[in-house]
DNA sequence: ACAAAAGTGTTCGGGATACACCCATGC
DNA sequence: GCATGGGTGTATCCCGAACACTTTTGT
C-alpha cells in the first residue's frame, strides 16, 4: 500500500445535501469525543493527501468518514482566513487529531447531492455520528463550517436555477409533485401546479414513463425520468435575454 | 517590517480582463528569463504569505506583479492537480523563484475586471513584462493557465448574465453603445440596438446624464451611469421563472 | 455635402400568470 | 363514501423579436 503523505495546508469539507420529499437536509458528523468533552458537529472534511486531486480528497474524505461514494460532488469555493482553525473550541480536537494542529489550513468547499433513498451514511473514522439535519435548523457547527455550509446553499440554488445541477437529488423516476417540490423546497417558495406541468413537459425537461406509482392512498401519480438529451444541451441564447426555469 | 512567511503549498493566480470598447483582453505577464532563457507567458500569481488571506493574497500579488491597485477581484475555483507545476518547461523558473520547487501546490482563481482608461499595468517583481491580449488570441501559457484563464472567462460569461458583475469593466460614465459592445464582447453575439436601448432602460439598469460625448465626428451620444439602487437588489423571483438581461 | 454613429416605434407571437374542478385509489 | 393527492384548460398580459429611417455632429 502507497504512503500516505499528508498535505498539513489545504483541506477539503463537504457539504452533503438531501431530499426527503418535503424540504433539504445537509449531512453533518458528530466527531469523537477528545477527553471525554463531546466532539462538535461538523462538515465531513479532512486534509487532502499530497498526491491527490482536490475532487480525489472529497471523494475519499465522504466514503470514509461517511461511507458514501459515487454521488454528485462539486467545488464551489475556497476558504483561506488565516484563523479560521485557530477559535479556542477547535483546539482539543486539533491537537488529537492533526500532526500540526497550529498549522495554517485552506479548506476547498465542495457540496453534494445525493438521492437520500439510495444511501444510508454510516460514521467511522474520526466521525462519531452521522445524519442528516433540515437546513432550517443546523446547529452551531466546527471551525467556519457553518459558513461554509451557508455558502454551499447559495451555490446549489444559483446553480440549481441555472439547470445545472438539481437532479441527482431525486431518485431515477419521480412524479411531477416530487419535481416540484423539489423546485419549492430549493428556491424556498411556491409555485403554481398547472403552470409547472406546463413547463417542464413543454421544455421537455422530463420524459414519462410508462408507469405509475403503487400502494398510495390516492389517485396513483405518473412517473417521469430526467430527459438526458435536453439535460446536456449546453445553455443556448435565444437572444440577449436567457429565460431561466 | 514583517517577516513574510510563504506558504509553499498555495499560491493565487489573477485573470484580469478588460475592456476596450471592442473586445475583452486578458492581462498578462512575461515572466523574467531564467539563465539565458526567455520567460515564459503566465497568469500574475505567486504563492500566498501564511498570515494573509486568499483575497488579500490576490491583491498584494496584482500590485506586486503589474501596479494594479482597487479593483474588483472575485475568487472563482481552485486548481488542485497533483502534477499541476510538474511539467518540464517550468521547472527552470521553479528553481530560480521558489523555495520549494518541488512542493505541491494548489492554486486558487481569481478573475478581476478592471476599467482599461484607468489603470496603466506596469511590471515589476518577477514579471519582465505585462500586456493586454485579447481573449482570442491569447497563447501557450506556463503551468495550467490556459485552463485557468478558461474557466475564468467561462465564469465571468456566468456571472455577467446573472448580471453579477460587468460594469467594472465600464468607466463611471460611458454611452449606450459602449455598453451594449460589452454585452456583445463577453457573451460573443450581436444584440439589436432598439431592443437593446428599451430594456435596459426599461429596467432601470442605467441612469441617463444631463451630458454628452464631445470631439467624436458624428451626432455626440448621450452619457449614462450605472444605477446602484437597482444592482443591490438582490434578485427576485416574479415567478418559477426568472429571466435574465 | 458627406460620413459616421445616435436615436427612435410598431407589429407579432409566445410565454408567464392566475385560477377551480373532476378523477382514481385505499381504507 | 370519504379522504387524499393527481391531473387538466383558458383568458390576459407583458416581454422578446424583427425591422428602417431620421438626426446631429465634424470635416
Amino acid at each position: 500500500m502507497k504512503e500516505r503523505v499528508i498535505n498539513p495546508n489545504v483541506s477539503v469539507d463537504c457539504a452533503v445535501f438531501g431530499f426527503d420529499n418535503q424540504s433539504l437536509k445537509a449531512l453533518l458528523i458528530e466527531q469523537k469525543p477528545v477527553d471525554g468533552n463531546p466532539g462538535h458537529k461538523a462538515l465531513p472534511g479532512d486534509l487532502v493527501l499530497n498526491d491527490e486531486s482536490l475532487d480525489d480528497a472529497a471523494s475519499r474524505v465522504l466514503r470514509e468518514l461517511t461511507g458514501i461514494e459515487g454521488i454528485f460532488l462539486r467545488q464551489f469555493h475556497t476558504f483561506g482566513d488565516p484563523n479560521r482553525v485557530k477559535q479556542v473550541q477547535d483546539l482539543d480536537w486539533l491537537k488529537s487529531y492533526r500532526d500540526n494542529p497550529d498549522a495554517r489550513v485552506i479548506t476547498v468547499g465542495y457540496y453534494a447531492l445525493v438521492k437520500m433513498d439510495e444511501f444510508a451514511p454510516e460514521a467511522s473514522s474520526f466521525a462519531e455520528s452521522v445524519f442528516w439535519q433540515d437546513i432550517h435548523e443546523i446547529p452551531s457547527l466546527a471551525f467556519d463550517h457553518n459558513s461554509i455550509l451557508d455558502a454551499a446553499l447559495i451555490r446549489l440554488r444559483e446553480e440549481f436555477e441555472n439547470r445545472k445541477v438539481g437532479f441527482e437529488l431525486l431518485p431515477e423516476k419521480f412524479t411531477l409533485s416530487q419535481l416540484q417540490s423539489l423546485y419549492e423546497a430549493i428556491e424556498d417558495r411556491e409555485l403554481d401546479k398547472r403552470n409547472f406541468r406546463k413547463k417542464v413537459l413543454k421544455e421537455k425537461l422530463v420524459l414519462p414513463l410508462d408507469e405509475k406509482q403503487t400502494g398510495v392512498v390516492h389517485k396513483p401519480a405518473r412517473l417521469y425520468e430526467l430527459n438526458l438529451d435536453i439535460r446536456n444541451e449546453q445553455p443556448v441564447h435565444g437572444s440577449f435575454v436567457t429565460t431561466k426555469i
